[in-house]
DNA sequence: TCTGGGGTCCTAGGACCC
DNA sequence: TCTGGGGTCCTAGGACCC
């Protein structure tokens, strides 16, 4: 039986979802305007969460700093984002597409793949993509583009075709039509190194890329990413549409300074401070962390990364953030400004089997607690902003 | 114009063990 | 005294995704 796959992808899904609850609360709708989702505005920092497709027929793009937008267009309307209602906006677009397909793998907050096999004919997968793009859209207030074809890569190339609000089919008869006139850059996982490589050899259409020898596309990119793009660039993908959500490998947080900074102080405060929303975060998912790494972005946006293994897997901020202070020390001269400052943790395990030494360290029940009125403060902190969107 | 924040996977070299 | 080959783990860095 024929494959028949959808991908889901809604059309710049924070502006949307700003744009409905605006509507809702009665404002003009920022989609018709050149509009952007961004950071705080007055920080020079800022950059483009979203834009609207007005803004985007500016030239304004995603990831563009927002003092350069605002440059191209001065009445660009700025939003700021909201996490729980993108959150709540997300959930109902996913049981939406659910109710057409169990067999769904969310592949990120505004993303998802269904597997359709068996639950309609291919010539009719159109017109039910039609409905669920519909539905969504009457039922939620937003739009979405919808992708089909017989795998999970088709699908989602076909979704990225003309936005927004459109049904794409890409099929693997399709390939060659449709497909492989496209620049490599429109493929999935070639991005700006990769597609700078393959044209400084001739490479330019996924085309050239699908009719070139597996031989020379290795030297070039490597055994292992040569194999895959190559197949991808046939069409060809047989993984299957993930139902299990996989639990996380690592959890980081890093913060970027309004300016650089030097003072040790400052930067001790800042790895303080992701130090206690990482270990927070692990906790909460009842993760244990034996791998603690620290990595620091200077002004040339080069970066040094440092990790180190625990003796013992932990959960316990104080011990994080002792490692992450460590591998500051040696990475970083305590002179060089700094643009940045983050901390990850990895191999995360759910084994709580704890060696009780006999002589723990009197301070553990103390650091204990203080994570314990942590939790239980960023808990309340989190219930009153619930309370306060209800009233 | 001057570039956020949070992830995944791959590669390559070195250490260490058998 | 000098030599091998394979496996695993760790580290650092790079590329990509949304």
């Amino acid at each position: 039986m024929p494959r028949i796959i959808f991908h889901i992808d809604v059309n710049s899904a924070f502006l949307s979802w700003s744009a409905v609850k605006l509507v809702q609360a009665g404002e003009a709708d920022i989609r018709l305007v050149p509009s952007v989702v961004s950071g705080d505005p007055s920080d020079r920092r800022s950059i483009i969460t979203a834009a609207s497709m007005p803004a985007k027929k500016l030239g304004i793009k995603t990831a563009q700093p927002v003092s350069m937008a605002l440059r191209i267009c001065p009445s660009l309307v700025i939003v700021r984002g909201d996490w729980a209602w993108y959150k709540q906006c997300s959930q109902g677009f996913i049981e939406i597409c659910r109710s057409y397909s169990p067999v769904l793998q969310q592949f990120s907050i505004d993303e998802c793949f269904i597997d359709m096999t068996g639950r309609c004919e291919p010539e009719a997968a159109v017109a039910v993509a039609a409905r669920l793009k519909d539905e969504v859209r009457t039922r939620l207030g937003f739009t979405v583009n919808v992708g089909v074809g017989s795998n999970k890569l088709l699908a989602k190339m076909a979704s990225d075709f003309e936005k927004p609000d459109k049904v794409h089919t890409l099929w693997e008869s399709e390939v060659q039509q449709k497909m492989w006139p496209l620049g490599v850059r429109d493929l999935l996982w070639v991005g700006k190194k990769t597609e700078e490589r393959l044209t400084a050899n001739g490479i330019r259409t996924i085309g050239d890329l699908a009719r070139l020898g597996q031989g020379s596309l290795r030297q070039m990119v490597g055994e292992k990413f040569a194999l895959q793009l190559h197949e991808f660039a046939n069409g060809r993908d047989d993984s299957p549409v993930h139902t299990e959500s996989e639990e996380a490998k690592s959890v980081s947080a890093e913060r970027t300074f309004p300016r650089d900074l030097s003072d040790p102080r400052d930067i001790d405060r800042a790895l303080f401070n992701v130090a206690c929303i990482v270990a927070h975060r692990i906790r909460r998912y009842h993760f244990r962390a034996a791998t603690v790494s620290m990595f620091i972005k200077y002004k040339d946006f080069s970066v040094v990364q440092k990790q180190c293994q625990l003796e013992q897997s932990t959960d316990v901020t104080a011990l994080i953030l002792g490692a992450a202070r460590r591998l500051l020390a040696e990475a970083w001269d305590g002179v060089t400004p700094l643009r940045q400052v983050g901390l990850g943790v990895s191999k995360l395990t759910h084994d709580f089997y704890e060696q009780m030494s006999l002589f723990e360290d009197p301070k553990m029940a103390f650091y204990r607690d203080w994570d314990r009125q942590y939790d239980e403060q960023r808990a309340e902190d989190a219930r009153t902003l619930a309370y306060e969107r209800k009233a």
